[in-house]
DNA sequence: CTGTTAGCGCTTTCAG
DNA sequence: CTGAAAGCGCTAACAG
């Protein structure tokens, strides 16, 4: 096989430079001598082709600097070949390595990731959504602050699989992070803590809610107080700010919505000269701060990066219309880590020794 | 005007369910008995037409829940409407803000942005930016791994923003924390420091060869003694490494290439038990932590957002064909930020007071 | 195994 | 101001 017809297509096989249009699948198939379904083939489908020809046409597209256009594909095949991750702020450290996650294994299945940040709310959330619906082939919501009936109306546009979110019905990846909390509390009754505060996030948050019952729940199997103080946003600025109000509540440990409040905690306590873990223990969640505050914290464990690739691997599942019933539901266990920031409550003074 | 040829389109008209397409220009044309053009020209250009019609068609559209097709737009504007971002690592605290600052100004202008992750590999970025530029309208390079050749290479088949890397005649957006970094240097100076050490992240960094000549240019000026220790990522753990390493070279401070590897330093100094500020001080850069170390960082300031505003601009304007000459290097100045990591060098014991 | 022929859904001249 | 028709670049039956 050669080349034939290499004759002049009239400028058209100008060398590219800045401006010039990237050749087309015709450019191709006219300089190789063959139909543009060939071409298209040699691409798309090798295995329908002689070997020979495959390689003769790829090496001519490689000649012109071909690219099959992915928007040209797209709109043929109906698949984009995008997803869409939203989250409700990229800024906090859980979400950076989900999206990782997300973004390595889309990458590995031939798939590129829009990424969508809703700044925590609802509303901004619903357009993005379905913007981004629009142009992939279904999204992930990481810890969706929409109402159920918005995001069972968005589902049934198109695939949509949850993060930390557990809807009936839909596709949903968990990190229970709810039996990492229930272990804490565990933890810190036995450690012989009578009166423990949770430090709640954002009302809105599925998580928010699990680790507050869970908590609550292991809290009265234990026979002990358990009170709810809440932080607005989940920030470290919240976090200091709840540190009064803790130390007048009698508590003498905290679990808190996620890390970054405890990170804020534990340097409200310390501007009160209040010595963590002798004066009062506290336990984070997510472990996204690793062991870097001081002292390290004592926290769940959540596998951000774990549940990003089970998010896109059942997405996937359910693009391809494989998602079976049973299957829709995956949960990420957690476990308690235990560093530097619990230890037995300070007992009277008198008492100590 | 009123709707004609509203008759049997047979099945077509049916409710849309899961699994149902979704409608098409060409069924609201017909539902509102125009033509397809016309409602193109409803959604993107309504000036053209006259206000009662464009009302109406937007009423049938929303009525049969009509959404333009935003891949069978990109293919016949040639404008996919998306924008690349990609990054050596979403992980590291220093994009997030980046990225959410891209998104936002991405989102405002009407665009969607596609994130990539290079995981620091430079041919993995290769990769990545070959197959993020033939789905979008340009990319931004964060911090960009790749040679000055090939990112050359990359800019001449499409529109592409540097940010953090200074390459003649691309268009790009520098923080300068250079600048920062001189002033740091002479504050440390200021203090009666004489010798301070470097600590420097990627070499294929632009930033980091930026503070560290930055750094050394200022040392000599005060005629103190510089040394430069490398770490390997810029990592917490690579931080708490090389404490040692540094406590061994005499110097009385370092400034370090970002505040991650700062705060390792902080807690690898910590456990060898020597005080920050006291016995060493310590300035990082990027500000990323805030306050949240202990004690609270001195730091380099880096608007990580408004850089990701900044490219955006360029890019879009890039695409437009606006970018004039003057304007294509865009330069964010930084500051130091003190806080509690430095102070005057720990005299001679017996010379105390 | 390869070519022909229709589109995918929308935009865009060019008429009227 | 609106309609008809011709694509954008690629894929997908259906023939051969």
């Amino acid at each position: 096989m050669e080349a034939r017809k290499s004759d002049c297509r009239t400028l058209r096989s100008v060398k590219q430079h800045r401006g010039s249009r990237p050749p087309t699948i015709r450019q191709v198939a006219d300089e190789a001598g063959v139909s543009t379904s060939t071409v298209s083939r040699a691409f798309s489908r090798p295995e329908m082709l002689l070997p020979s020809t495959v390689t003769f046409i790829l090496e001519v597209a490689d000649r012109l600097g071909y690219q099959p256009n992915p928007t040209a594909r797209a709109l043929s095949t109906g698949r984009p070949g995008t997803l869409a991750i939203v989250v409700p702020d990229i800024a906090n450290p859980f979400f950076p390595p989900l999206i990782r996650g997300v973004q390595a294994r889309a990458d590995e299945a031939g798939y590129s990731v829009l990424l969508g940040d809703s700044d925590e709310r609802p509303e901004k959330e619903v357009v993005l959504v379905a913007k981004l619906g629009a142009r992939t082939e279904g999204a992930i919501l990481a810890s969706s602050r929409m109402s159920e009936a918005t995001i069972r109306e968005h589902a049934s546009q198109r695939p949509i699989v949850l993060v930390n979110r557990d809807i009936e019905g839909l596709p949903r990846v968990l990190i229970d992070t709810a039996s990492g909390v229930a272990e804490g509390v565990s933890h810190l009754a036995e450690l012989g803590h009578r009166h423990i505060v949770y430090v709640s996030g954002p009302s809105s948050s599925w998580s928010n809610q699990q680790r507050r019952s869970a908590a609550r729940a292991r809290a009265r199997r234990f026979g002990i107080t358990f009170t709810v103080v809440a932080a607005r946003r989940p920030t470290y600025e919240a976090g200091a700010a709840v540190a009064e109000q803790l130390l007048g509540s009698g508590a003498t440990a905290a679990l808190t919505f996620d890390d970054l409040l405890a990170q804020g905690l534990l340097a409200g306590l310390a501007k009160q000269s209040v010595a963590v873990p002798d004066d009062f223990s506290i336990i984070g969640c997510d472990d996204v701060l690793a062991a870097t505050t001081h002292p390290p914290l004592t926290t769940v464990s959540a596998q951000g990066g774990d549940a990003g690739i089970a998010a896109v691997d059942l997405l996937l599942a359910t693009i391809r219309g494989e998602a079976r019933g049973g299957e829709l539901r995956v949960v990420i266990p957690t476990s308690l880590v235990q560093r530097a920031t619990t230890s037995q409550p300070r007992v009277h003074p008198s008492a100590v020794r």
